[in-house]
RNA sequence: GGAGAGAUGGCAGAGUGGUCGAAUGCGGCGGUCUUGAAAACCGUUAUUCGAGCGAUCGGAUCGGGGGUUCGAAUCCCUCUCUCUCCGCCA
């Protein structure tokens, strides 16, 4: 959520700025600054008259202690036009808060000024690419037909079991996975980032700090007998670890990373796109959060696509390191790296990663703050966030690009996990 | 699931319906003393909205929401959560 101030001081600035996420907010933008100066003088209004109550009533009080009943009944009379006023203007002010608020809660992110402007994919920044060579050949098997063969990974049982999209893991493709969560976790660990294991169900107010809600109501599972959310990502539980929290400048930059899995409704995929492990109902995923001071968030989203690029240069996967453009971006990102591994058989980039800046957005939804040591203010802080990583693509690519007559090939960094070599 | 108790500032813990944003203690910060530190002593110590260039002034906030009253931390209703006991259970 933007600000008002921000709003209300750079209104120009805000619509040009959205203009490169393709969204035209002139409209959304007067009507905030319209309600908020109507809020501004109903606020003002009613504590004048709040003001006056009080005074009145404490009047009464001493009235009545010095025993002028009559005096105090007197004065009783000038409460009830009073009261009948702050009732009328609370009703004005809460209907105009809440309307102020409805629009927004509509606002995106403002894209940071690197973000190249664009509408599809097609537009996204090519910001550089590593691994091995990309191995064309002809003759490579889709990871679908290697996990039927190895018997690892069972679509048809979790389909029995559960529905599309809940794939089953067997035997070595269980263990594999196991390692990967594993590896992900120690090399986080290892870079600073504190473990946690969040709740893998959240809360309404949970939902809304990290932006799912009222926004993607429809992507997530919802039980409605106690009103709970599957979480689509640990970054919703791990970020809103921080709702309602002040934070001394000292404890920047703050690093968690947290394994889970992630449910996602995913309502209305089909095709090619979503087979084998493309495209998943639940699926694993490691995460890594940071909570920054707005001086150096930026450095922090750096280090954070290090630490994933340098995760796929240990997996020897051919990957790509893309920054979106304003039209493929979130409506929480400031700004986003995308990271893409070469599926060999699928002949096509697969998403494994994303990461993103999302300054004070989620902060002030979340009211994180942080106590501002040269100023003694409390000032939002900056949340970040990225998948380091998820797992199925990861599974996919290693599956398609290590296939040998002997099997699948481990790589060489997840052998300690797996303490196997080929899965066969 | 059943029965009961509770929710107050960073923490602990008072609070008779009337200057209570709230005693006191601890912690934190600043100072005096000291070569330095400790101890002792003194001072300070919430958030948020609005008005003003500013000093400052006003409103709101004692788990959330609603009500009674001229006036609510205090009374009533309701929701949420926590704790204790019983039941069930990985």
């Amino acid at each position: 959520m933007l600000t008002l101030k921000l709003i209300q001081e750079n209104k120009e600035f805000v619509i040009e700025r959205l203009a490169v996420k393709n969204k035209n907010v002139g409209e959304s933008v007067e009507k905030i600054i319209e309600f908020d100066n109507n809020r501004r003088s109903l606020q003002n209004q009613s504590d004048n008259k709040l003001a006056e109550l009080n005074k009145v009533s404490q009047e009464i009080g001493q009235l009545m202690k010095s025993g002028q009943k009559e005096e105090a009944e007197k004065a009783k009379q000038i409460t009830v036009s009073l009261k009948e006023d702050i009732k009328i203007l609370g009703q004005q002010l809460a209907d105009i808060e809440k309307q102020l608020h409805d629009v927004l809660v509509t606002l995106p992110n403002l894209p940071h000024s690197s973000v190249p402007k664009g509408k599809t994919p097609e537009d996204n920044e090519i910001v550089r690419s590593g691994g091995p060579a990309i191995k064309e050949n002809d003759q490579m098997v889709p990871h679908w037909d290697l996990a039927k063969k190895y018997d690892i990974i069972d679509f048809d049982l979790g389909n029995k079991i559960t529905g599309a999209g809940f794939p089953v893991y067997k035997g070595k493709g269980a263990k594999f996975q196991r390692s990967l969560i594993g590896f992900f976790l120690d090399e986080a660990t290892n870079a600073g980032f504190r473990e946690v294991i969040p709740p893998f169900m959240v809360n309404e107010d949970s939902g809304f700090g990290t932006g799912q809600l009222p926004d993607k109501e429809g992507q997530m599972y919802h039980d409605a007998t106690d009103n709970l959310y599957l979480i689509p990502t640990a970054e919703v539980p791990v970020t809103n670890i921080f709702r309602d929290v002040v934070l001394n400048e000292s404890e920047f930059p703050v690093k968690y990373t947290a394994y889970s899995p992630c449910f996602r409704r995913e309502a209305g995929s089909y095709g090619k796109e979503v087979r084998g492990l493309n495209r998943l109902h639940q699926f694993d995923k490691v995460e890594i959060v940071v909570v920054a001071n707005p001086k150096d968030s930026y450095e922090q989203l750096e280090k954070m696509v290090d630490h994933v690029e340098n995760l796929l240069l240990k997996l020897e996967l051919p990957y790509r390191i893309l920054r979106l453009c304003g039209g493929d971006m979130s409506f929480t990102s400031s700004l986003t790296y995308d990271f893409e591994v070469y599926s060999e058989a699928q002949k096509r980039w697969l998403e494994v990663s994303s990461v993103s800046n999302f300054e004070s957005f989620q902060a002030n939804r979340l009211k994180l703050r942080y106590k501002d040591e040269a100023t003694k203010k409390n000032q939002l802080a900056h949340t970040l966030n990225g998948s380091a990583l998820a797992l199925p693509r990861i599974v996919a690519a290693l599956l398609e690009n290590n296939q040998t007559p002997d099997g699948i090939k481990v790589p060489e960094i997840l052998l300690p996990y797996t303490g196997f070599k080929f899965i066969d």
